[in-house]
DNA sequence: TCTGGGGTCCTAGGACCC
DNA sequence: TCTGGGGTCCTAGGACCC
């Protein structure tokens, strides 16, 4: 009892964050087992898939055979080693590890095991927040046994938990994940990426100063690129020059809420709850051209390009059982400028017709002098089909009874 | 040899209403 | 005729994340 009441209190909430290593890399070596260790990057089309030849080998396409404009979606760590990255375009990773094998990316794949690791981690702790596919959050404040010292180890059942889950994950995938467990998600989110592949780092608030304040600025979930510039910029490298910082100086900076954000994010402090439940706020589909085309001289295979990503979305509409009341466009052109028009209807749409007819008014209002790179579709202010109306729309509603009348058909002529 | 596709959230200005 | 402030909705762009 004595040891016990000496060790520091365990803190409140206890939160997870586990991260699946190099996820997309490690579900194609479930396939291809002979290219464990070899530099791999996912990321091409279905005509890199690797080919069965005569005396049953497979014949695998290499980095430098891709023509396009790809990017690399995942690397295992050996191709890592050889300086391509996720995000990196495929043809300057060509450049850098011409031999790095080339593999399709299998979205319906990694879903697959996405719902495996998923389902494995809640049979031992089922307060999970989804981050996409291949990382979550869970919330293990009240998890049976978590909170048991193991002999003098007073986190000693927190690590016991994190083994079963990690264990679980490995059982049902044959996939191996790094967790984080820290009082936060910000704090976890950090903790799952210091011992990876396949670690498990705890990191309490005492630990904040040795451990996280040395990290450069970029560690931290929400400074991105231009925000990591600019505190270069005003000579901040580290999490603890932030903290450091005086906070009314980073408000003058960054602007209130943001200042304020990066005061407390680098003080590893974070109160967001672990969210089980999130409905969607829209849903889009978008294509990058092979090549850059032409408004006028590409019309006909703009028109029905833009076509099909309607009905594409009207599908996932359909198939995820929303509907929506803002349609909008998304441009890109040549030199990477983006543009995107939105209209609001009435009424929610659902159906490819209604949505190419408003994304085509959309378009009209978008001066098309320059070359197209990327042409998108999305819906958003989403209900579902027979839900009351919002009380937002019911208004738009008593103003105007008439139905929105769309351009007229010959207008559609545009693209 | 530049830079995918699918998202979320924030900001800021203008319209419109009370 | 001028002058307010608050609230919501719509739109456009941008930062950021996986």
């Amino acid at each position: 009892m004595a040891e016990v009441a000496s060790s520091a209190p365990l803190p409140e909430r206890l939160i997870a964050h586990l991260d699946m290593d190099a996820f997309y890399a490690s579900v194609e070596l479930l396939r291809y087992p002979e290219l464990k260790g070899q530099a791999v990057v996912v990321g091409g089309r279905r005509i890199h898939a690797p080919r069965l030849r005569e005396d049953g080998t497979r014949e695998y396409s290499k980095l430098r055979d891709y023509t396009g404009r790809g990017v690399i979606t995942t690397s295992t760590y050996a191709a890592r080693d050889l300086g391509v990255f996720s995000g990196m375009g495929l043809m300057k990773a060509a450049l850098r590890a011409p031999d790095a094998i080339l593999l399709p990316t299998d979205f319906d794949a990694y879903r697959h095991y996405s719902r495996l690791f998923k389902a494995a981690v809640a049979e031992v702790a089922p307060v999970i927040e989804d981050r996409g596919i291949d990382e979550i959050y869970i919330d293990l404040s009240d998890v049976p046994g978590i909170r048991e010292p193991v002999g003098h180890d007073p986190l000693g059942g927190v690590r016991a938990v994190a083994r079963e889950i990690k264990n679980s994950v490995l059982r049902a995938t044959r996939l191996t994940c790094s967790i984080g467990i820290t009082p936060n998600k910000l704090l976890s989110k950090m903790a799952s990426e210091m011992d990876k592949p396949d670690g498990i780092t705890l990191l309490m608030a005492h630990e904040i100063e040795s451990r996280i304040w040395p990290l450069d600025v970029r560690k931290i979930n929400g400074i991105g690129p231009k925000a990591g510039a600019k505190l270069a910029a005003l000579g901040i490298e580290t999490i603890g020059q932030i903290a450091a910082a005086d906070p009314q100086w980073l408000i003058a900076q960054f602007g209130k809420s943001y200042g304020h954000w990066l005061h407390e994010a680098s003080h590893g402090r974070d109160s967001r709850p672990v969210v089980t439940h999130s409905e969607p706020v829209s849903i889009s589909r978008e294509t990058t051209f092979e090549r850059d085309l032409h408004a006028v001289h590409d019309r006909a295979q703009l028109s029905e390009i833009f076509t099909r990503l309607c009905q594409q979305l009207a599908t996932d509409l359909e198939r995820k059982g929303y509907e929506g009341r803002t349609i909008g466009l998304k441009l890109r052109f040549e030199g990477f400028h983006t543009v995107t028009r939105d209209l609001t209807l009435d009424a929610p749409v659902a159906d490819a017709v209604s949505i190419r007819r408003a994304a085509g008014a959309c378009l009209k209002r978008v001066p098309l002098d320059k070359r197209i790179r990327l042409l998108g579709v999305r819906v958003g202010n989403l209900s579902r089909p027979g839900e009351a109306l919002s009380a937002s729309s019911q208004a738009v509603k008593r103003k105007q009874q008439q139905p929105a009348s769309g351009p007229a058909p010959e207008s559609l002529a545009l693209f």
